[in-house]
DNA sequence: GTATAGCACTCTTCACTTGAGAGTGCTAAT
DNA sequence: ATTAGCACTCTCAAGTGAAGAGTGCTATAC
């Protein structure tokens, strides 16, 4: 990895923040013109040819001027920008708060306004995953008598209802016995995560333990289907919007974000991608994490519930965005979000 | 309204068919290859100059075939499809009915599968609204104690859970207490329509008619927060596909598509229309119902469950699709979803 | 009187050309 | 090491012209 020397770092973030703002190649004379750098336009070039033969930069044909290719931005993510102050816009924090804040729903619900919030702000494409449903602790599972063998079951956690459903035992019991039931469950289950319930479940099934209570055995085979799986849907927002950005314009990029929305896969790819590492990510031209996403780049970060509880949430966007102002929008919301979900 | 005679029927109809079929202005020479009527080109020519006056077909330019007019599709759908017997692709209703029973999970999931499938087969966009929950008829209402003040509200109806939230009342209750009120309350509320549950607990509240239970009147001022709004969500499906279509090849079309999936009022609209009446109904361009929505079609078709609770299942299109084959798909999608919901 | 063949006319579409403009790389001079 | 000058390449937009499609009109046949 052969670094660059000052002059090269300055001409290349020249090239990149001016591509950013104008959605053109950019040409050595533009670059002498926006940035009184001292420097005439054939040193630029000279420079220019350096950091295209280094792969930084693209010319998509002979005499056009230079794009940044993914390197080239991941180069300025990664070096350049931070030795920017990242400015924050601190009304645009404050109104996202509030926004936020006026939402005192379920945490599905927050999350969803916070995909809202962020597409309006970011005027991209913004993504969510609801509060993973895997590592929530298991308070209590109920069941109530509901009608002759049916029985509502209902599980409960700090978070509220996780999960309720109705099903049908194979003879009547009465509420007593359907609560003796349930409290042997919770001495067993209670506390622990979700994930591990269903192990154990899993686990107790197999061997075939011999239950005192024929009931609680019963029960334990019904709950099996109840205990909720990991949430394979996500939020989105933002769609008839990213239709009138400039970048968005080629139905290519239109359809390969629609291939990457269907395609639930995509979201395994997420989950996976942010449970690695906190805080806020971006993938600069994801074809390498997702095929049908190039052209594309994905800013996000991660939003926490009790501290291990959590979701990722962020924007997909063109390759060539704001970044600092994308991560800034990112950040607040993701910090935003974690913030308000542990009040409760 | 002029009445068409034979002649001009078959002809409209050879150029609506060929429209649909080739997606081209139709000339009177292709006509008269496709369809051996017996004619020649230019007494085809004749008959098409008077269909355009009468507004059924246009031209785009001078010299260009013609195209249905919004006014002949509509002629189209009403009068020439019914003259001829709509053949039900017989393994496409069996594949659908196989698709949809394999999901035994409540209704929204139910159909939210319907519109995967619809879109799936359609190839255009699905929509559906879940089951009206307003003309649910209540079970009952019950409290369940979760924590010091903290209380558990269930509202269950016929079709299982309709909502639960947990609530915060002013001091703790025994679970024994709670049970009593919500018997009282389930007296008076048992067998009542959602809607009708929301208006008598609105009324009783507006009266402060002293109740005999501090609790009990608690319990109703906290109810009024969970009975369940009419649901302003809708699934739809098929956005991948739509960008492929050769129809929806304009940006225009897409964003007209987008924004009315994001325009709630879109919704609502619906909601009116397909609570007016029952069976499969088609709008041909829909700028007179929603403006956004010009060059696009909408069959829409309702389903129910029990008798009475239902929602609306349909496509949306270009105006140029073949109806014969979505209404069918369309009809035979509600007709299987009614089926499956009335089954439970 | 109705249907048809012929024909002139209009308009789109596509390929091709051309000139302007932008940007580069190379070379020679500072 | 930097820069000015210059030839070269390539895109883009506008213009041109031929081909093709389709119509409307008119005269003619049945």
């Amino acid at each position: 990895m052969s670094k660059l020397d000052k002059r090269r770092k300055e001409i290349l973030w020249a090239i990149i923040q001016s591509h950013i703002d104008l959605n053109i190649p950019i040409g050595s004379i533009l670059i002498s013109q926006r940035f009184p750098v001292g420097l005439s336009p054939a040193t630029i070039r000279n420079t220019m040819s350096k950091l295209e033969e280094m792969g930084y930069i693209t010319q998509p044909h002979t005499s056009a001027g230079r794009v940044p290719t993914e390197k080239g931005y991941r180069f300025y993510v990664d070096t350049l920008m931070d030795e920017q102050t990242i400015s924050i816009n601190s009304d645009l924090t404050k109104e996202l708060s509030e926004r936020l804040s006026t939402i005192t729903q379920d945490s599905d619900s927050l999350v969803k306004e916070a995909t809202r919030t962020l597409s309006l702000f970011s005027r991209y494409l913004a993504i969510a995953t609801p509060p993973k449903t895997e590592e929530i602790l298991l308070k209590r599972i109920k069941f109530i008598k509901y009608e002759n063998k049916k029985v509502l079951a209902v599980i409960i956690s700090d978070e509220g209802v996780v999960k309720n459903k109705i099903i049908e035992l194979d003879k009547i019991y009465t509420q007593k016995h359907l609560d003796m039931a349930s409290n042997q469950l919770n001495c067993e289950f209670s506390g622990l995560t979700i994930r591990k319930v269903r192990e154990k479940i899993a686990y107790q099934l197999y061997k075939e333990k011999t239950m005192c209570d024929q009931l609680v055995a019963n029960l334990l085979y019904l709950c099996k289907d109840i205990i909720p799986l990991e949430n394979d849907d996500f939020s989105l927002n933002g769609l008839s919007g990213t239709s009138n950005l400039p970048d968005f314009a080629t139905m290519k990029q239109i359809k390969e974000i629609f291939r990457a929305i269907e395609d639930k896969r995509f979201m395994l790819k997420l989950l996976q991608l942010i449970s690695e590492s906190k805080g806020t990510q971006v993938f600069v031209g994801m074809e390498n994490i997702f095929p049908a996403m190039s052209e594309l780049s994905m800013v996000v970060s991660t939003y926490t519930k009790n501290k291990s509880v959590g979701g990722a949430v962020g924007i997909i966007g063109p390759t060539r965005m704001n970044y600092k102002k994308m991560i800034s929008i990112v950040d607040h919301t993701a910090k935003a979000l974690t913030q308000i979900l542990s009040e409760t």
